[in-house]
Formats: structure tokens, sequence, C-alpha cells
DNA sequence: GCAACTTTGTGCGTGCGTTCACAAGCGGCT
DNA sequence: AGCCGCTTGTGAACGCACGCACAAAGTTGC
């Protein structure tokens, strides 16, 4: 890339380094994080890119390629030194502030994700819950009071919620997304199967379980094509690595080509 | 592609068909299919590629060339018949017969799983659950009972499992994973944030929602680059579709370049 | 029966993402 | 100090996926 003759000052670069991270790579970088924070506890101090991509799944190269996109302070003949990589990543995908995050619709999958630990300890507090259903508004979980959701604008906002998850039933789940927009939130995360609209500059990422299951039964129709009798695997050591942070993770096809 | 000479029947151009759909497409056929039936519901008899388009959110070319897949039967002027159409892609994303799937870990999660109707109402009948945790073997859940992890070897066997869902504790992942393959399940769908190890020939699909979150996060970070001081969102109408079937539902942007 | 309109199906250019392969750089060893 | 081996960072080729734009094919109206 040869230096930009005036970039020696970092903020300047990160901007631009920010904005330009493929979509597909931003995924793959928060399981490098979460990765080498467990090599980390493990008394890892470094990794070669090697190690760190058969352990997440991930080609070398591509692997390489997304951290050179973060700016990445590799050292050659030796790797990655983890706790460093391990901050500039926090750094680079927004997780050196914590993002409240409003939880609405508490029912079964609701109540699920409103006891997840997971979340606060990963820079994501859920600071409020919301529901229509009376039984539900009043009562706390894990500690949050469950709102009405009439309350969504007022509350998210006074509590700087900045990513909003829905768990309502389909049908609910459009006006509930609006209720969230008008509130300021601009990220979302929805389980209800639905296709949301939003304004251009809010974002929508859909995790849509019967979506995910459907695909799996469509590699198994697409096997039974081949052989088409048999119903019990094999034994089986372990074989082939397999992952990719984006949750396409393929890995069957023996090499057959076209 | 030249129709090769002898490919005129169907059922051997089906095959040849069904292999070479990209992944990314059996993720949208999955979601027009839900939208199709809903559709029906409501009545509609035809649909066309730039309706079904607006509703899910896809581009109406990408829409058309993802039917083209599956071989459709639309009919130029007019659209495509929504019946057939369902029936068509419910063929062809192997949805014909009803997959059996197994549920390894009842414990927050997984009892949100279990208890979701969903599934069954799609095709995916959940009918093992499995967990170690004593004071769970032996409970029923939505009437199906809690058996002991040891058991998924015969039990999978037994009721012929198609599919199975992991809800453990992360560190638990791989071991169950390895009953199940050992079981023969050569489908997976995984929430432990842990990448699994499994033969070439097995599909794991990852729901990680921490990672989800760091997607939107990262976003944020983007996002306040360049409006630093920007807390609150202002009102705002509908204005831009948004779909598309893996979850990757990007849609800021407002259209620049480079 | 013909013309005008509508909508499908797809060939093709474009851009993104992945992967290979290799030069450049760094540490350790002699 | 200099060489050797290892690992990063990236240029470049490839392949896939997207979306435009248009011809083919059907329908409606006259
Ligand atoms: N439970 C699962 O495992 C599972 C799996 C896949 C998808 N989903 C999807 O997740 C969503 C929630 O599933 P669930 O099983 O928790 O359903 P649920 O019926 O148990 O819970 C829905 C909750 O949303 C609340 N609600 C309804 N309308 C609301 C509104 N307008 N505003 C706020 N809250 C409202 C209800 O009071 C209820 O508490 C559904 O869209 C479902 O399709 C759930
Ligand atoms: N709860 C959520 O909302 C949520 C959100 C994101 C991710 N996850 C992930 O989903 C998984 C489950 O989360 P949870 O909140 O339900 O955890 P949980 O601790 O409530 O439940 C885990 C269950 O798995 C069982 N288990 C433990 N070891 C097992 C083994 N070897 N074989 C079979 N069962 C075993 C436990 O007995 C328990 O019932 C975790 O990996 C978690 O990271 C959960």
């Amino acid at each position: 890339m040869t230096v930009p003759p005036e970039a020696e000052r970092e903020g300047v670069g990160d901007v631009a380094r920010l904005r330009s991270i493929p979509e597909a790579s931003v995924a793959r970088l928060a399981l490098y994080l979460r990765t080498l924070g467990e090599l980390s506890e493990q008394g890892a101090e470094t990794v070669s890119s090697d190690e760190l991509a058969a352990v997440t799944g991930v080609n070398p190269a591509k692997l390489r390629k997304d951290l050179s996109f973060i700016g990445s302070y590799g050292i050659r003949g030796v790797g990655y030194e983890v706790r460093p990589l391990v901050h500039q990543l926090e750094q680079s995908l927004g997780l050196n502030h914590r993002q409240a995050v409003a939880l609405v619709g508490v029912g079964n999958l609701g109540h699920a994700l409103a006891g997840y630990g997971g979340f606060d300890g990963r820079g994501f507090p859920v600071t409020a819950l919301f529901d229509v259903d009376p039984d539900l508004v009043g009562i706390h979980i894990n500690g949050i009071l469950v709102e009405h959701v009439r309350e969504i604008p007022r509350i998210a906002a006074e509590r700087g919620v900045t990513i909003g998850m829905i768990a309502t039933p389909g049908p609910a789940a459009q006006a509930v997304c609006d209720l969230l927009v008008s509130a300021g939130v601009q990220c979302i995360l929805t389980f209800a199967p639905v296709v949301l609209q939003v304004p251009a500059d809010v974002e929508v990422r859909k995790v849509d379980l019967a979506v995910e299951l459907q695909i799996l039964a469509f590699h198994v129709a697409r096997r039974n094509l081949d052989h088409p009798g048999v119903t019990t695997g094999t034994t089986n050591g372990h074989a082939l690595v397999n992952g990719a942070a984006d949750n396409r993770t393929v890995n069957g096809s023996g090499g057959i080509h076209s």
C-alpha cells in the first residue's frame, strides 16, 4: 500500500480503515476475538495465523487479510501477540464502549435471552425489557424490570440504548421495530420470522431458526440423492476443521465439481 | 448451458439442478417459501417477482434467478402461481419429508427451543431431548421426555433423527457434537459459541448471538465516526425495504461509494 | 387475429470475497 | 555479524454472486 505520506498518526488511518472493512470480515473478526480470549486464558502470549486459523476453521491467508484491515501489528517470524491483538480487535469492533441493549418480548425465547449472562459479559448489558402482557409487565427478570412497550421511546432514550432485540411474535415485530426506531435505536437483532421495514440508516440482523433448519434440510435432501439408502452414519475421529464466522459454516461436498 | 442432449426427462434435471443451487440462494428460497405461505393465506393466487421481491426485500432479478434454480414454472405476463410454487419450493428444499430433530441441552435456551411450536409446524418435529443434569433428565417438556445424553446414539438412530441442535454450554458442545455425529446425524445447528470440529460430511450451522451483537456494535462505531454527537434518532416513516435471506440484512450506507 | 403490454428467464458485465503464492521482515543461532 | 528459517502482509488470479437490461413468451384488449 505504500504508506500515504501524511498518514503517520493513528486516528486518521483508523477511520479510513474502519469504513472499508468488508462485512464478511467483521463477522470473522468477532470470532477471532473470542477465540483469542480463550487462548489468552490458556496462557498463550503469541499466536501464528496458522494456529489461529486452524482453531477458528478459517483459511490462514484470509485471516491475515482480515487482521490487516484493522491495521494489525503482527511480528514476522513470530506471529501475533495475543494481548495487544485482543485490544486492537476490541477497539476496531467498537467494543471499547459497552452498548446498552433493550429486549422486547419476554416470552419463551425472550426469557432465555434476558437470563443469559453471556451478553453482559461481552459488553452488551441488557438494560431494558419490554412486553405487552400485563402478567409480565412489572415482574423482574434477572433483576431487570419488565416495562410496557409504550415506554420504549422514553426508557430507551433515557438509558442510552443503542441495540434493540426483538423476540415478539411475528405479527407484532414490525410495530415494535417502529417503536425502537422512533426511540433512536439504529441497530436491531430480531428473532421474528418477518421481514422488517426500516429506514435506510437502521441496520437489522435477523436470526431465523426455521430458515437455518431448512437450509440443513436442503443438504439432507441433496445428500440423499447420492446415497438413497443410508440411514445411520459411521463412527469417526475428528477429521476436518470447520468454522468461519458468518454462520454459513459449510463443509461437506467431497470436492466434486460441476 | 446448452441443454445436454439426453436430459429431457425431469428427474435427472432435478438432481443436477439441486446440486448446483448456490448456498446463498437456498437461504433465500426458504424465505420466499415462508412469505408465499403468508400470501397464500391472504388469498393470493399469483405473485409477480416484483411483488414478492418487494415483500422479501430482495432484488427482483435475483429472486427470479433464485427461482430459476429450482426449475420454476412462472407464467410470463402474469407471475407465479402461489400454490404450485410453494409446492415446488418445498420439494426442492427437501421439505416433503419431515426431519426429526434432536435437541441437546435443555437449559435456559433449550427450554425455549423445546417449547417452540414453530419447528414442528414447519416440518421439523423435535422428537428427542437430551441433557446431563439429573434434575432435568426424566422430566417432560412439551410432552417430550428428557433423556440422558448417553442415550443419544441409541435414541437418535431409533427415531431417525437427521438434525441435531446443540444448546449446551460451550465446553460441552464438542463432546455432544461427537455423540450426535456418531449417531449418524449429519446436520447440526449449534448455539454454543465454539468452533465445532466435525467430519467432512457433516454440516454445521452456528447461531452465535454474541457475534451478531458485535457486528451491530461495529456499525454503531462506524456511524459514530461520522456523527460523533448524535444520541437520539429522529422520527420517520418507513423508507427502505430490507431483507435477504441470509441474516446479513444490511441496509444503511446511503449510497456512498468508495 | 393482431398489437400493445406485462412479466419471466437469463446473458453479461461488475464488484466482492476468497485463495494462492511470494517477497519482505524479524528473531534466533552459529 | 551474518545467515537461516519462520511468519506476516499483500499483489494478483480466480470464482461467485449480484443486478442490469433485454429478448422471449405469455396475456389482455380491440
Ligand atoms: N421460542 C423459540 O425457541 C423460538 C425459536 C425460533 C423463533 N422464535 C421466534 O421468536 C419470537 C418469540 O418466540 P417465543 O417463543 O418467545 O414467543 P412467545 O409467544 O413465548 O413470546 C412472545 C412474547 O412477546 C410478547 N408480545 C406480543 N406482542 C407484543 C408487542 N406488540 N410488544 C411487545 N411484546 C409483545 C408476548 O406477550 C410474549 O411475552 C417469535 O417471533 C418466534 O417466531 C422463537
Ligand atoms: N440463553 C441464551 O439466551 C443464549 C444466548 C446466546 C447463546 N447461548 C448459548 O447457548 C448455550 C446454552 O445456553 P443456556 O443459557 O441455555 O445455558 P444453560 O446453562 O441454561 O443450559 C445448558 C444446559 O446444557 C446442559 N448440559 C451441560 N453439559 C451438558 C452435556 N455435556 N450434555 C448435555 N447437556 C449438557 C446443562 O445441564 C443445562 O441444562 C450456551 O452455549 C450459550 O452460550 C445462550
